[in-house]
DNA sequence: CCTGCCCCATA
DNA sequence: GTATGGGGCAGGA
């Protein structure tokens, strides 16, 4: 039972009969608070879980070791603590764990009592300034495994997994969890001697560490399983294949080397309890019964009374002295926080909350708390259901609708959400808690003959809708998916519309945009340190991949139900941080509203003209062929102009032309601007080729390309946009790229020729004017600016007056050229040597034009100079309507990546401002065009640019509509003190519209 | 077949 | 000088 005393001092050595205990009692207190249901002291409401979860760990291993079996007890036993916040490790780098939340309000009384139940125990509570409990343990365990001593260290961290060897196992008590170093080989992909390695690549988010750019614990296991070592890889970084990947480890190699300090564990401390000294000595019966019987803990209480003999009535509780708790004076009060901490949502609970759900916890400390929880929390696969009967169907809908809040994805047979069907659906509704419904599986070993029926026991399509379709509208139940839009856009199409929902892509988009992606894969790698089943894995790859209807119904609910417990895992972790990072309303209102909008835009479509693409494609290549033969016949030979390479050699080898730039791989470059300028010295070749690119382009890009984007049933062309793609906020389109069709030359406008309305309807084009200078404007305060266009003057005018002296009335149209280049390099964070390519200057002249900018608008430099601090110091740049876009590497010491960064976040919030603005008026767009009573239709959005299909007799209605939304699209949350101006026409096609 | 590079279309 | 997506080529699988 109780280990009497066994050594006596001078406690030195330890022996290889002796067992240490080492328990992280810093990380045990916040796991045991996550991890444990909240408990309060009866009489006052004092919190206590996690303090007595500490305790009956502290009594098993105490009395049982780490085995119920007789002789497991440990011979030395020691609680270790973090000292301070503050460590050797903040010299090296100042940040580290810079990030950490305050604790939870109801656990700080916690962290006092857990010293005081270490000592009622008589158990050797150890901390020591400057190090963290990991550098005591560290140490301690090396010198007990040195001596030939058993160590087992009690912790879930993994930043102790480095120690982890023979003699010194790891024990997850929690978890119920043994860690050798087959676990950690699972984790880190690597053995406990390279961990170390492997985490100064990864870097870990929550400690501050920052490792390298772009590489997980995945690559970094590659990269040393490759190379070794950390010093190994960076000094051979510049053969790493992947560019990226080689920069980042080049650029980022001091930074590398941090980190391996930061999450090396110190094994030499000068420790001052000689590890002898933790000789594990009996329990003093009534001291700790005093301590338990205080806490209230009657079952512990008697069980330790029992084992030592103390007699419980005798024995008087100990009057504890508790910082950071204040005795509540009312009963009122003790109830309500009794039931705030019961109301607490725990890392087992599925509580819907919409937040706060905790009282007495800050939106900060519960995001935090969801954060570490998160990865707590293993995924098992195994525990997935798969849904075959209608019952177990209606079963989980029910569950959902009791829970208020589900997980949702569907599987498919195909990535584009308008030819997609649909396969199977899959829900979660607690961490852990999922399923699949196989709904379309069919036979996958169909040969020529058999096969492409459909699987048995599968509930019929139909059915299952109706089962799905009340609880997916149903207001009650928030359904959360990753990229809403495509199981919107799918599920719309077999008539079920979802709403409420969130969406865990524009969740980590609001909050992070610029850190990383927001894929599910990469979210659960970021948030979970999980890697979800690979689609590759599951439906093979390149031409061997099957549709999802073919995958056996086993792995497709191993894969699908993890989709939706992922997201549901995800949302639990991003939702919270909206309202304590305070970007709720930017979610609200410019990002989730725009799912149902952009998916009713690409339900749409546009019509293209078939024929037209047609023809055009035939005469660029007939243009193309009598190019490719003056082409050929000038240059001597045949060749393949297309190949940027080949052509390098002519132009500047055999025709030997002085080459200008190079590019970033160090060949000569073939660039427009390149060829341009040969061809000005006289040279007949070059303007030949930018002809006959500018053709290749525009029959490949688009003429050809178009027409295979035609939708089969629908004859149109339907694009999808990406909400969460960009760093400013813009969106992006693509399969088909319809934000870059061919506006600026003669040919490449045929193309926008071949957009249409349909019979009886025209396109409208409604744009916004200079919308980028006005929003500059406003942010930045620019008297001549905002004056200028309260005018309605031609800015670049204005602006050329305002620098040369020169008027209006009567300019040279070079001198209004060149101002309003001005104009959009001070929107693209200008620079000298970018204004000097622009426009044909030297750097010099660029510069001086620069400087006469700067003294007639101050404002600009001004607020340029502040931009730039703020990204400094903050990180991040705001738009004016609170979007925040990251630039996490903006403090690199290499200065033109450094210039680069702030040039983006100059721009980020001029760009990021004006697309918050034609979000908010597309968000309302719809709902103003029904309340007009008119049909018109938004199609496209080209960032500045919204095209509508309307019917005919419409039009002359439908613009003013159009134009005083898009005009007042900041109000009333935002007033500009600059007008904002809308250009809207109609016309039978794109091109005449625009 | 995949990846990086070059070039180029748009705002 | 900002922000994107995409086609063709070339090299390494």
């Amino acid at each position: 039972m109780i280990r009497a005393m066994s050594k006596t001092s001078p406690a030195s050595a330890l022996t290889a009969d002796d067992h240490l205990i080492l328990v992280d009692g810093s990380t045990f207190i916040f796991r045991a608070y996550h991890a444990l249901p909240p408990l309060t002291r009866k009489s006052d409401g004092l919190p206590v879980g996690a303090v007595a979860g500490f305790c009956n760990m502290l009594w098993k291993l105490l009395t049982e070791g780490l085995t119920p079996e007789e002789g497991d007890e440990p011979t030395h036993f020691a609680v270790i603590f973090d000292h301070s916040a503050k460590t050797f490790r903040n010299d090296i780098y100042p940040a580290y764990k810079a990030q950490r939340p305050e604790p939870p309000e109801d656990l700080v009384p916690q962290f006092g009592l857990i010293r005081e139940a270490t000592r009622a125990f008589s158990v050797a509570c150890i901390e020591q300034e400057g190090f963290e409990a990991d550098d005591l343990i560290a140490t301690y365990a090396r010198q007990a495994a040195d001596a030939g001593a058993r160590v087992t260290i009690v912790s879930g961290d993994k930043d102790l997994m480095q120690l982890i060897g023979p003699r010194i196992g790891m024990i997850d008590t929690m978890k119920n969890k043994i860690f050798g170093e087959a676990e950690v080989v699972e984790k880190f992909g690597v053995g406990p001697d390279k961990v170390i390695e492997v985490q100064a690549l990864a870097g870990d988010s929550i400690d501050n560490v920052p490792g390298v750019p772009g590489i997980g614990i995945k690559t970094a296991a590659q990269l040393i399983g490759e190379f070794g070592d950390l010093e190994a890889l960076l000094a051979r970084a510049d053969t790493i294949k992947q560019t990226k990947r080689r920069e980042n480890l080049i650029e980022f190699a001091e930074q590398a080397r941090i980190s391996r300090k930061l999450v090396t564990l110190k094994q030499d401390v000068p420790v001052e309890t000689p590890v002898g000294d933790l000789a594990v000595t009996s329990v003093d019966g009534p001291k700790a019964v005093g301590f338990l019987k205080a806490l209230e803990f009657t079952t512990l209480t008697r069980r330790v009374a029992e084992a030592t003999g103390a007699d419980i009535a005798a024995i008087e509780p100990l009057d504890l002295d508790i910082p950071g708790w204040h005795r509540p004076d009312g009963k009122g009060r003790q109830m309500e926080r009794a039931e705030a901490a019961a109301d607490r949502p725990t890392a087992a609970s599925s509580a819907p909350d919409e937040l706060p759900a905790a009282a007495g916890m800050t939106p900060q400390a519960l995001a935090a708390a969801r954060a570490e929880a998160a990865k707590a929390e293993p995924i098992d696969r195994g525990v997935y259901e798969t849904v075959t009967s209608l019952d177990r169907l209606k079963a989980w809908v029910a569950e959902a609708v009791e829970t208020g809040l589900v997980a949702f994805d569907t599987e498919t047979t195909s990535l584009d959400a308008m030819q997609a069907e649909l396969v199977g659906v899959s829900l979660a509704t607690a961490p852990g808690k999922a399923c699949y419904v196989p709904l379309a599986h069919v036979d996958g070993e169909g040969d020529l003959l058999g096969g492409g029926g459909l699987v048995e026991g599968q509930i019929p399509l139909a059915e299952a809708l109706d089962v799905l379709r009340p609880m997916l509208e149903d207001a009650g139940v928030l359904k959360i998916a990753q990229n809403l839009k495509y199981d919107w856009l799918v599920m719309a199409r077999y008539g079920v519309e979802i709403a409420p929902y969130d969406d865990t892509m524009l969740l980590s988009y609001v909050l992070d945009a610029g850190k990383g992606g927001n894929g599910m894969d990469e979210l659960a790698e970021r948030w979970l340190d999980h890697t979800p089943i690979p689609f590759k894995e599951v439906a093979g790859s390149g031409k061997a991949m099957v549709t999802f209807d073919k995958v056996p119904i086993d792995k497709a609910t191993a894969y699908a139900a993890e989709d939706a417990d992922v997201t549901l895992r995800l949302w639990r972790v991003l939702k919270p941080r909206l309202v304590a990072e305070r970007m709720a309303t930017v979610y609200e209102t410019l990002e989730r509203p725009m799912v149902p909008v952009l998916a009713r835009m690409e339900r749409r479509g546009i019509s293209v003209d078939r024929q037209m693409l047609s023809r055009l494609s035939g005469d660029f290549a007939q243009g193309m062929a009598a190019l490719e033969a003056e082409i050929h016949a000038l240059a001597g030979e045949s060749f393949n102009i297309g190949s940027p390479k080949q052509l390098g050699d002519i132009l500047f080898g055999k025709m030997g032309l002085p080459g200008g730039k190079k590019t970033k791989t160090g060949a000569w470059s073939t660039s427009v601007s390149v060829l341009d300028d040969l061809a000005a010295e006289g040279h007949e070749l070059p303007s030949k080729i930018v002809a006959w690119r500018q053709l290749s382009k525009l029959k490949s890009t688009y003429s050809d390309a178009l027409p295979s984007y035609i939708h089969p049933e629908t004859k149109r062309v339907h694009t999808s946009y990406s909400l969460a793609s960009t760093t400013t906020g813009r969106l992006s389109s693509s399969e088909p790229n319809l934000q870059n069709i061919p506006v600026r030359t003669e040919e490449g406008r045929k193309i926008r020729k071949a957009f249409v309305a349909d019979k009886g309807r025209k396109l409208i084009s409604a744009d916004y004017s200079q919308i980028e200078l006005r929003v500059l404007a406003h942010m930045a305060d620019i008297p001549q600016l905002k004056q200028a266009f309260a005018d309605g003057l031609d800015i670049h005018a204005m602006t050329a007056s305002e620098m040369f002296g020169v008027p209006i009335e009567g300019m040279d149209p070079m001198v209004r050229r060149r101002a309003k280049a001005i104009n959009f390099g001070i929107i693209y964070g200008i620079s000298a040597f970018g204004l000097a390519a622009q426009l044909g200057l030297s750097r010099g002249e660029a510069g001086d034009y620069i400087k006469t900018y700067f003294e007639r608008f101050p404002g600009i430099r001004d607020y340029m100079e502040a931009i730039k601090k703020e990204v400094h110091t903050k990180g991040y740049v705001t738009t004016v309507f609170g979007r925040k876009a990251h630039y996490p590497d903006v403090n690199t010491s290499n200065p033109s990546l450094r210039a680069f960064y702030e040039r983006a976040a100059i721009n980020a919030p001029i760009q990021g401002s004006a697309a918050d603005i034609i979000r908010r008026a597309m968000v309302r767009m719809d709902a103003a065009l029904a309340a007009a009573k008119l049909d018109a239709e938004m199609l496209l959005q080209v960032h500045d640019e919204l095209i509508f299909e309307v019917p005919e007799d419409q039009v002359e209605a439908t613009i003013p509509v159009v134009r005083r939304v898009m005009e007042t699209a900041t109000e009333p949350a935002l007033t500009l003190s600059v007008p904002l101006q809308v250009d809207a026409r109609a016309a039978d096609n794109w091109d005449e519209a625009h």
